[in-house]
RNA sequence: GGCGCGUUGGCAGAGUGGUUAUGCAGCGGAUUGCAAAUCCGUGGACAUCGGUUCGAUUCCGGUACGCGCCUCCA
C-alpha cells in the first residue's frame, strides 16, 4: 500500500504524491509568540515532526518550513503590559519554544522564518492583490482581501459566503466593502512598530505572512500545509484566498490538521485559560513521556489532558524503555515492514505503538531490535535507558518528602530486621517507603529501589 | 442558524462485515519470608432505534448525548 495523508480540504484520505518525485514541501503554521507553549502547541510540534521523521524515513527529501508570528497584537499587549520592547518578549518566548520544543525530542525545521523578516514580501504580494483587484485601501487606511473576487472562497471549510454573512459575529469595520473581506495590512498606530509601505506606514495582517513565507520557500505550489485545528478558520482559508488570487494557481495540495487537546471536556486554549504548560508538565514527567503521551493518539483525533492519562503513559512508556536491548542487533524485518504499513495510513502511530509493545512481549533480541528502531523513527527514546531512568526518578526526588540518604538509611534498618528475622519490623518500614512512594526490589544481589 | 467531528470493555486508545488490537488497572498462577519486579494465563466493549445482509460494533438512515469551528487561539 502507498502512503495515504487525510486532507481537510478532500474531506478524505488521498494517495499521497509529491509535485517533485522524491521531494517534499511542508509549511506548518508555528506559534505567535507572546506566550509559554502549552500542550496544545506540544501536539502539534510533536505530530508534524514525527510526520517529518517518518517521511524522511521513507526516503523523501523533506523541507520542512514552520514560521515564528513575531508580529501581532497580543505580542504588543503583552510587551507593553510588562513594559519591554516588543522584540525582547519575542526573543525571549522563541527561545522558551526551542527548548520546549527540544524537550519534546522535535527536530529543529530546516528553516522558520519570521514575520519581521519578510514584510517586504509581504507588500509585495499585497501590490500583486491590489494589481488583479482582488485587495483595496479602505477610507481608514486598511488594505482589505476582496472576497468576492475569489469565487472559491470557503472550499477548505466548507462554507458558502451567505452562510458566513448571515452568522457573522465580528465588529464589521465600516470601510470593509463586505463583512467577510480581512486585512492584509493595518494602518499604523501611534505609538506601535510600524513598516513604510505604498499603502502607508503599517504592519501586515495575520494571515498575508503564511502565504508570503510559504510561497518563498517552496513555491507558489507546494505539497503540504499543517497547522493546528483552530486555524482551519479563517486562516487557512484566507491563506488559500490571497495565495490562489495572486497566482492563479493551486496553494497547497495537501491540508493536514491536527485535533485539539482538550481538558474537561473543553478544548485547551488561552482564550479560556485552562491549559497546561510543557514547562509545568515536565516537572512532573520525563519529557519523553509527554511525547509517548501524545503520540499514543492519532494527530487528527481529539485528546483529552488528565494526571492520570498522563500517569498511565508514564508507566507505558517506562516497559518500552527498560526493554531497549544493551546490544546492536539485527532488526526484525518484518516488523519493520508492519510499521510501514501502519504509518503509511495517515501516520498511526497508536498502532505503530502497540506493535512495540507486541515486540517487546515477543522479546527477542531481533523484535526488541525492531521495537527501538521503531521508537526511534517515531523520535522516542532519545534519552536512552539509564538517562531516562535517572532523569525520571530525578523529578520524582523533588517532590518526594524522603530524601535518597533517608531512603538507605530505613533500607538498611530494614535489612537489619530481616536479617533478625524480625519481619513485622521490615514490614512497617517497607509500608512507610511504599506510602512516600518509594517502591523496593528485594533480589538475589542486594535491595534496589525507585520512586515511583 | 451554518459547517464538521465524535460516542468502543474500569480508564486510555486502534481497528474490522463473520477470527486476540495494544497499554494501564483487575483477577489467577509461577516466584518471594511477605512484597515488588518479572514471566505465564485470564474475564470484560463496541450510545440508541430502524434498514441492507446468510451475518453489522464495522455499511446506510433516524434519534439522543457530547465536542469543534463560524471572533484572537496550535
Amino acid at each position: 500500500m502507498s502512503l495515504q495523508i487525510y486532507d481537510t480540504l478532500a474531506g478524505t484520505k488521498r494517495p499521497f504524491t509529491p509535485l517533485k518525485p522524491g521531494h517534499i514541501g511542508i509549511y506548518v503554521c508555528g506559534m505567535t509568540v507572546y506566550d509559554r507553549c502549552h500542550l496544545g502547541h506540544g501536539r502539534v510540534l510533536v505530530a508534524f515532526d514525527a510526520i517529518v521523521r517518518y517521511l524522511r524515513y521513507r526516503g523523501f527529501d523533506v523541507h520542512y518550513v514552520r514560521n515564528i508570528t513575531d508580529v501581532d497584537d497580543k505580542i504588543f499587549a503583552r510587551a507593553s503590559e510588562r513594559g519591554i520592547p516588543f522584540t525582547e518578549l519575542t526573543s525571549q518566548m522563541i527561545e522558551a519554544m526551542h527548548a520546549d520544543e527540544a524537550a519534546l525530542g522535535c527536530q529543529s525545521p530546516d528553516v522558520e522564518p519570521r514575520a519581521t523578516d519578510h514584510v517586504g514580501l509581504m507588500i509585495a504580494l499585497i501590490e500583486r492583490l491590489m494589481t488583479k483587484g482582488a485587495a483595496y485601501q479602505g477610507d481608514s487606511g486598511d488594505v482589505y482581501f476582496r472576497v468576492s473576487a475569489f469565487t472559491d472562497y470557503g472550499k477548505l471549510n466548507n462554507r458558502q459566503l451567505d452562510d458566513m454573512l448571515a452568522g457573522a459575529r465580528v465588529a464589521v469595520a465600516d470601510d470593509k466593502e463586505s463583512p467577510a473581506d480581512f486585512v492584509l495590512w493595518k494602518r499604523a498606530k501611534e505609538g506601535e512598530a510600524s513598516w513604510e509601505s505604498p499603502f502607508g506606514a503599517g504592519r501586515p495582517g495575520w494571515h498575508i505572512e503564511c502565504s508570503a513565507m510559504s510561497m518563498d520557500q517552496l513555491g507558489e505550489s507546494f505539497d503540504i500545509h499543517g497547522g493546528g485545528p483552530d486555524l482551519k478558520f479563517p486562516h487557512h482559508e484566507n491563506e488559500i484566498a490571497q495565495s490562489e488570487a495572486a497566482t492563479g494557481c493551486t496553494f497547497a495540495h495537501y491540508w493536514m490538521h491536527a485535533g485539539a487537546v482538550r481538558v474537561h471536556d473543553e478544548k485547551m486554549s488561552k482564550s479560556l485559560g485552562n491549559f497546561v504548560t510543557l514547562e509545568q508538565l515536565f516537572k512532573d514527567v520525563h519529557p519523553e513521556v509527554v511525547r509517548f503521551f501524545l503520540l499514543q493518539s492519532q494527530y487528527r483525533s481529539a485528546i483529552t489532558f488528565t494526571p492520570d492519562a498522563l500517569k498511565q503513559a508514564e508507566v507505558a512508556y517506562g516497559r518500552l524503555v527498560q526493554a531497549l536491548p544493551d546490544t546492536v542487533e539485527a532488526v526484525d524485518s518484518d516488523a519493520m515492514f508492519q510499521f510501514q504499513e501502519l504509518m503509511d495510513d495517515d501516520f498511526n502511530t497508536p498502532r505503530a505503538i502497540a506493535l512495540m509493545f507486541d515486540l517487546c512481549n515477543v522479546g527477542t533480541p531481533t523484535a526488541r531490535a525492531a521495537m527501538q528502531s521503531i521508537g526511534v523513527i517515531l523520535g522516542l527514546f532519545q534519552a536512552g535507558r539509564d538517562a531516562f531512568v535517572t532523569q525520571s526518578q530525578a523529578l520524582k526526588a523533588a517532590h518526594s518528602g524522603l530524601t535518597d540518604q533517608a531512603i538507605e538509611q530505613l533500607l538498611r534498618d530494614r535489612q537489619n530486621a530481616r536479617a533478625a528475622k524480625d519481619f513485622a519490623r521490615a514490614d512497617e518500614i517497607r509500608d512507610q517507603l511504599a506510602s512516600a512512594g518509594v517502591v523496593i526490589e528485594d533480589s538475589v544481589d542486594g535491595t534496589r529501589w525507585h520512586r515511583q
